[in-house]
DNA sequence: CGCCTGACAGACT
DNA sequence: TAGTCTGCCAGGC
């Protein structure tokens, strides 16, 4: 194997590319954004990149959430209620529970190359 | 160099 | 339906 560490960084700028390309009005799963970077299995890994971008980035990282349909506590970019703002203005549906409705909101990448 | 933590996910009870 | 445990992988101490 490469005595370097070259593998992280590619991982990193594919989750980016993922990230970056998602819609309005659309979310996607730690999951789903590894899965699409061609890393299946490393969702925790695209959620460290986020925290350690924090934003700096031009990643949309609140239309990134978890399987439960919630985002990471408020120090992570403000706070969970600027992400219900930022996604409602974006036109993402929210249940009464304060959670993202995922059936409806969920975004997959084969979404954005037949809809839209 | 080893242990613990963590913006998660999925399976099991 | 909800709560609990394990698995994965990298970073921090």
């Amino acid at each position: 194997m490469e005595t370097s560490g070259k593998g992280y960084p590619d991982f990193v700028q594919a989750i980016k590319g993922v990230v970056a390309k998602i819609p309005q009005g659309k979310v996607a799963t730690y999951g789903q954004v590894a899965q699409y970077a061609g890393h299946i299995g490393k969702a925790r890994e695209v959620g460290r990149v986020m925290s350690r971008i924090g934003g700096a980035e031009d990643l949309p990282c609140h239309r990134v959430v978890n399987q439960k349909g919630t985002l990471a506590p408020e120090f992570v970019f403000g706070g969970e209620q600027i992400q219900r703002v930022l996604l409602e203005s974006e036109g993402v549906q929210f249940l009464e529970d304060g959670r993202i409705n995922m059936s409806r909101s969920l975004w997959s990448e084969d979404e954005q190359i037949s809809l839209f």
